[in-house]
DNA sequence: AATCCGGGGAC
DNA sequence: GTCCCAGGATT
């Protein structure tokens, strides 16, 4: 969970996770469903199915422990160098050094290393640095240490040498480079998108959510389940309505499409727009790809967080 | 080596 | 608005 995202906001997720599912076993066993569940709005919903596959080799292959071997640990899925050496290192005071982005950033002021930290090339040395700091003991420790300092003292923005243990030994104080070390990541420019959706709504509050439309709207709704949606250009309120027809069939000839309040939603490179549209129907469309749910129980399925933007534009209204 | 994948909290 | 996060997989 927290691999590329924040402690605070994995912290619910983490302690719901574990309640539902509190043993390798649980997770092992468990429907593909309820874990994508438990990880929606968490964001990057591969490391949920990589976890699980983990979880499962785990019982199948290692007796239900995680391996102590570093070569066996990279070779589950979802576990690379970070999260190994984290793994080894806090659980089994293995001597392995890890190399995140609190790491690097400390690593890079102290010895004051210019250029794109994430550069292949630039990393392996980190992480060569990395390891060769790692005479402490315990490992773990000394690991998590590094990487708290970085999170709560030696920060992106206006890192608070002050109170720095290690400040004295910092190049890139004493050069007066802490803003400009390290060097930004460089980013893709962004992308403008708009998306419209249709949100059914039947007389009982019950809407429908679809899995695998289309191609297109992949990256937005993460393979999850979602509202029928487009990318749309000009005339969202036709193409949408020209949408539906083509996915849901003729049952939606006649929609009467009422425009809600447009919401943001970002990822990655990718500024969207979210047009939701409610449609009032007396009866729902029925397919073997609709889930039908009331609109306020979304959380029952894996939804992506624009799936939850756009329900939550019809019940705010 | 480049690119992709989510989401949000801090500033 | 901008930045970046206890990264990893894929191409």
């Amino acid at each position: 969970m927290l691999q590329q995202t924040r402690i605070a906001a994995v912290l619910p997720y983490y302690d719901r996770f574990l309640a539902a599912l509190p043993t390798v076993h649980a997770l092992a066993a468990a429907p593909q469903e309820q874990v994508l569940s438990l990880w929606s709005g968490l964001g990057y919903y591969s490391r949920a199915r990589n976890l699980q596959r983990a979880a499962q080799e785990i019982v199948a292959n290692h007796k239900g422990k995680f391996p102590r071997d570093l070569e066996a640990a990279l070779a589950l899925p979802g576990i690379g160098r970070y999260t190994a050496a984290a793994v080894l290192s806090i659980a089994y005071d293995a001597p392995f050094a890890v190399l995140d982005g609190n790491v690097a950033r400390v690593l890079a002021r102290l010895f004051a290393v210019h250029g794109d930290l994430r550069e292949p090339a630039r990393w392996r040395r980190l992480g060569e640095a990395a390891q060769n700091l790692l005479a402490q003991s315990p490992a773990g420790d000394w690991n998590q240490a590094v990487m708290e300092l970085g999170e709560t003292v030696c920060t992106p923005q206006t890192p608070r040498c002050a109170t720095c243990p290690v400040s004295q030994f910092c190049r890139a104080r004493a050069l007066r480079l802490t803003n400009e070390i390290p060097a930004p990541r460089r980013k893709r420019a962004p992308v403008k998108i708009k998306i419209a959706a249709a949100i059914f709504r039947d007389p009982r509050g019950r809407t429908i959510l679809l899995r695998d439309p289309g191609a297109h709207d992949h990256v937005l709704f993460s393979r999850m389940w979602q509202f029928p949606a487009v990318e749309v250009r000009r005339d969202p309120a036709a193409e949408l309505a020209k949408h539906l027809q083509d996915e849901l069939g003729p049952v939606a000839a006649s929609l009467i499409l009422e425009p809600l309040r447009p919401a943001k939603h970002t990822v990655t490179f990718r500024n969207i727009t979210l047009l939701p549209y409610l449609a009032r129907v007396s009866r729902l469309p029925k397919s073997v790809r609709i889930r039908v749910l009331p609109l306020d129980r979304l959380h029952q399925l894996p939804v992506s967080s624009a799936t939850r933007k756009l329900a939550a534009s019809v019940l705010s209204q």
